[in-house]
RNA sequence: GCGCCUGUAGCUCACUUGGAUAGAGCAUCGGCCUUCUAAGCCGAGGGUAGCAGGUUCGAAUCCUGCCAGGCGCGCCA
């Protein structure tokens, strides 16, 4: 209907420029918008005000003439021109009534569009360093992540979802020696735990299935561990907590020699294991686990730094090898190869970005939280570099999280081991009440989430509102059938036109807003729009249900097979909603 | 000090990406179940959109400055 409008109103500007009433050369983008309060009808646009400027006429003028030049339409029912000079349009009641035919035929097809057919994006999110389970840091990622590539997937594009997997980097060492100390102290090894290792049972527990893998085998002296390895940091402040736990590293390594990586493998397997099925239970998907050693054995880092020198980006300072990334906006210059000769984590970056451009991806998302947010210039920086068009890297901030328990703030510290996992959080509050409140926010808005309210029973909860309604409908069809009231489609979509009542076409204009509310939000990165409008069309249908004084199931066959018409549409959109964003539609509550 | 995000009702947040009288929920107050699920509905009160300028026919939205909160500024990952 509203591209109907839009060609109307550009009919009308063509003729006017025809009449040398408006500048030949005037180039307009129609908007046409649904209108918030009724009585300005049901369309509206604001072309008149837009070009009042460079036709050098007065908006309501301007607008009087557009009136006059829109072509008569059998669907419009009038025309008013209101305010500084907004075009309202009316539609004839039975205009809305192809939406409920179009939704029942359509079924789940209802809101998906092709719009992006043929284009492949690339949706990596979490990558969280695999050194334990994912907590509630997590969480907003993992389901903002995920809901924006089914949302994205939604719109035609083909989309793989990808965790980058940080198994090569320090953090793993400091992982198998925490593992290796743990296990020491099975066999009744005493020494003072490192304040810089791992503390979470989790490592005990790995430790456990070294023991039972490799029995007695990586067994030291707590003498030969510690030999020459630098002061930990004590309470005084003392000591060098870093190179205390460096100085274990270098020691496992040696004393284990083979089987040093032997316990890593078992750590990172084990881990890796345990995030998989994390995301699995909490309806996330990879079709691809990227491995960052795998840029090192490959020779990726080298073919990037290779590239970078081909196109004179890289220069030699203090026996390391800079990039010039500040000549592309970033704020400083980045070591990529270290004074010891090791490449840098950004190198690897580096060799990632160019992996994935080489893989042939339109659009490359990188989900970032916003304490990485000093790392997007770089990126960009290296993109340019790289030859890479810097418009398709699309990097979303994620804000912070912050639980809340009623009015108390949840604490949690990594590093002492008491975290909040996000298994944890989903036992506790469930996984629609999860990923539903880690979405219903802008991405870059600080949110708070609170756990009292996200398992509550109430309408506070949006996830059972919603939820509620799809059961009521669910409720009201099996009542029919238990009542003999005979079903009859055919006759009921006939006639639709009979569904006049303020509130059914209240319902039926928030139902034809539905796929244009996927495509916005697959097009501006914001599944919170898919969030709030699940809600609105939930109040919609309550309303109906419980204000507009009707009843669904009545003796009027025809009225009764329309109204039941129109409540599976409602069905069907809430079903496709919730489940666009991975919930539950349950029947029964 | 520099950079990014945020500031809207007592609280948590929207506002269809610059549109008409800024809207929901919670909380407060008042109504609605012998009638398809009251996990619901209807109504009332509650606002200087942080502050000050600017652009525009029109600004919560864009620009500038200030104030406040969060985060970040490694040859860590």
């Amino acid at each position: 209907m509203k591209q109907q409008i839009r060609q109307l109103l550009a009919d009308a500007v063509q003729q006017l420029k025809q009449q040398s009433k408006l500048p030949v050369d005037l180039i307009v983008d129609i908007q046409v918008e649904n209108v918030r309060d009724k009585i300005h009808g049901d369309f509206a646009s604001n072309v008149a005000m837009l070009l009042a400027k460079s036709a050098g006429q007065k908006p309501r003028d301007l607008a009087e003439a557009i009136v006059a030049a829109i072509p008569t339409s059998t669907n419009i029912k009038s025309i008013n021109i209101a305010g500084p000079g907004f075009i309202n349009f009316f539609v004839v009641d039975t205009v809305l009534n192809s939406v409920v035919p179009q939704i029942l035929q359509q079924k789940t097809h209802y809101g998906l569009s092709e719009k992006y057919q043929g284009q492949k994006v690339n949706v990596e999110f979490i990558s969280a360093n695999p050194t334990g389970p994912l907590h509630v840091g997590h969480g907003r990622g993992a389901a903002y992540g995920a809901t924006l590539a089914d949302l994205l997937e939604a719109v035609g594009y083909t989309v793989e979802r990808e965790y980058y997997v940080n198994d090569a980097g320090r953090q793993m060492n400091i992982l198998a020696t925490s593992i290796w100390l743990r296990y020491l102290q099975l066999y009744g090894i005493k020494f003072p735990f490192p304040r810089n290792a791992y503390k979470g049972e989790y490592v005990i527990d790995i430790a456990k299935t070294v023991q039972s893998q490799y029995d007695n085998k990586f067994v030291q002296t707590a003498e030969e561990v510690f030999a020459n390895v630098p002061q930990d940091e004590t309470e005084d402040g003392k000591g060098d907590k870093e190179a205390h736990i460096d100085g274990l590293i270098k020691n496992a390594k040696q004393l284990l020699g083979a089987g040093y990586q032997d316990v890593f493998a078992v750590g990172l397997n084990t881990v890796l294991d345990d995030i998989k099925d994390d995301c699995a239970e909490f309806g996330i998907h990879y079709q691809n686990w990227f491995s960052e050693k795998y840029l090192e054995t490959s020779g990726a880092i080298n073919h990037a730094i290779e590239t970078l020198e081909k196109n004179k980006f890289l220069y030699k300072k203090d026996n390391a090898i800079w990039f010039n990334s500040t000549q592309f906006g970033d704020d400083q210059d980045r070591v990529v190869i270290r004074e010891n000769g090791q490449t840098t984590y950004f190198a690897s970056d580096l060799a990632y970005l160019l992996n994935k451009v080489e893989r042939g991806y339109d659009k490359l998302v990188y989900l970032f939280g916003a304490d990485h947010h000093g790392y997007v210039p770089r990126l960009r920086a290296a993109a340019k570099a790289l030859n890479v068009d810097d418009t398709k890297l699309i990097i979303p901030l994620l804000q912070f999280a912050v639980l809340y328990r009623g009015k108390e703030k949840v604490q949690m510290s990594t590093r002492s081991g008491e975290f909040v996992t996000l298994r944890q959080l989903r036992e506790e509050v469930g996984k629609d009440a999860c990923r539903y409140f880690y979405v219903m926010r802008k991405v870059e808005q600080h949110m708070d989430f609170d756990l009292e309210l996200a398992k509550s029973n109430t309408k506070d909860n949006p996830v059972y509102y919603i939820q509620y309604a799809h059961a009521r409908i669910c409720r009201i069809l099996a009542k029919a059938e238990e009542q003999n009231f005979h079903y009859d489609e055919l006759s009921g979509l006939a006639a639709v036109n009979v569904l006049i009542n303020p509130y059914e076409k209240e319902l039926i204009m928030q139902l034809s807003c539905y796929p244009e509310i996927v495509l916005k939000a697959a097009e501006y990165y914001e599944p919170h729009l898919v969030a709030n409008y699940l809600k609105d069309l939930a109040t919609a249908l309550h309303s109906y249900y419980d204000a507009s004084g009707e009843k669904i199931l009545i003796e009027d066959a025809t009225l009764r097979n329309a109204r039941l018409c129109l409540i599976k549409a409602v069905k069907q959109v809430l079903v496709n909603g919730l489940t666009l964003l991975s919930l539950s539609t349950p029947e029964k509550m």
